[in-house]
DNA sequence: AATAAAATACTGACCGGTCAGTTTAATAAA
DNA sequence: TTTATTAAACTGACCGGTCAGTATTTTATT
């Protein structure tokens, strides 16, 4: 058999660990997830993923970048869906409840991911990608809004930070606390600002 | 010996402790922090930790607690210092980041502490004490500025919000990132972007 | 004061369980 | 025959929590 359909059966099995693990890490958080529960939910043996991964700590690492692809792919398709950048500003961010909701599990799973990268710099390093990505996506947006003329420049930096971290604070805010206000009002609340700001 | 004293001895000795365990919280993280640990770095057995504390998650949450007191005391000096709502806000968000390093460790297990709450209903329970207190204190002085006629009342509570996730959002990112952003810089923006907004 | 008794503060060795990771031997699939 | 996969037993470090006992301080008794 070639190699190629061999890499491609690894990733398929790699794909079930990966579904297995991140409900764990979801329910019980990474220190009181085992590999054994893991093993379990994927219905595979607790040598088998040491066939595939060197350590609990890898599983985790490449679990974050396989659903950081996937995440960015979804975003992409979102905002392609729009013409002008204002519009792809809006929906975006108009849609980040959906977002938020579609990708729950993801951004649990950023939340543990993140936490631990206050420590660990294998892992800021791999979140600070993200941040870069997430920021360089909102910067593209709000240039083009400028060459076209249709947004003032604030210097799109600062405004992607702005972006990112509403976005970012919400979402932290909605897992970790009792929460008291509706996430699409709030999130729409933001965008009104942002672009009562932005727009000339 | 009256019972005033007693108390107050007792309390000398769980700072002591305190202490010790934010450093390690800080250093290690809740999981990879041991008892031992804290015991060695506060200078006591292990035996006494347990003499004040039931658990160790006891010990975690009192903790913030102690903590979370603190720091809502500095907040309200600073608030204090100030007269009218807008200067106090602008002064409250200009001086974030001075906040955010004088009290980095506490804002580092803040962080932990948030965490953890995703999947501890009494964590997350002390964790949205901490967000409603600080909600309402944006609020107050929100409430405050369009009482006295200066700013525009577009709903206080999701301003105050607004306001909370911007803060929270920097300060995750900026423990959990190689940041490329001046602190300082970025949270003067923020303010005057509300402060656009909020202002008559 | 001196002494005894009680209450409180504190110690550190130890126990029991957990769990990441290993090993091995036996199959299944390619 | 090589590679993938399982099942299961095993190792060994690690750590939360306990507890029997010691030290210190406070209170009661003479």
């Amino acid at each position: 058999m070639d190699t190629h359909l061999k890499e491609e059966r690894k990733e398929k099995r790699k794909e079930k660990i990966f579904k297995a693990a991140v409900r764990c890490f979801n329910e019980k958080g990474y220190y009181e997830t085992t590999i054994d529960a893991i093993a379990a939910k994927a219905r595979v043996s607790k040598g088998h993923i040491y066939y595939y991964f060197p350590s609990k700590k890898d599983l985790f690492l490449e679990l974050f970048h396989y659903r950081v692809g996937r995440y960015f792919e979804q975003i992409k398709r979102y905002i392609a869906e729009e013409q002008h950048p204002d519009a792809r500003l809006k929906m975006f961010i108009n849609k980040s409840s959906q977002i938020l909701k579609e990708n729950e599990d993801f951004f649990k799973f950023c939340l543990e991911f993140l936490s631990l990268g206050v420590r660990e710099p294998g892992i800021r390093d791999v979140m600070t990608i993200f941040y870069k990505d997430s920021i360089d996506t909102f910067r593209q947006l709000l240039e083009e809004g400028v060459v076209s003329g249709r947004f003032k420049d604030l210097g799109s930096d600062r405004v992607a930070r702005t972006i990112y971290f509403l976005f970012m604070g919400v979402f932290f805010t909605y897992f970790s606390v009792n929460v008291d206000f509706d996430l699409y009002e709030q999130h729409n609340f933001h965008i009104s600002n942002i672009l009562a700001a932005v727009k000339k």
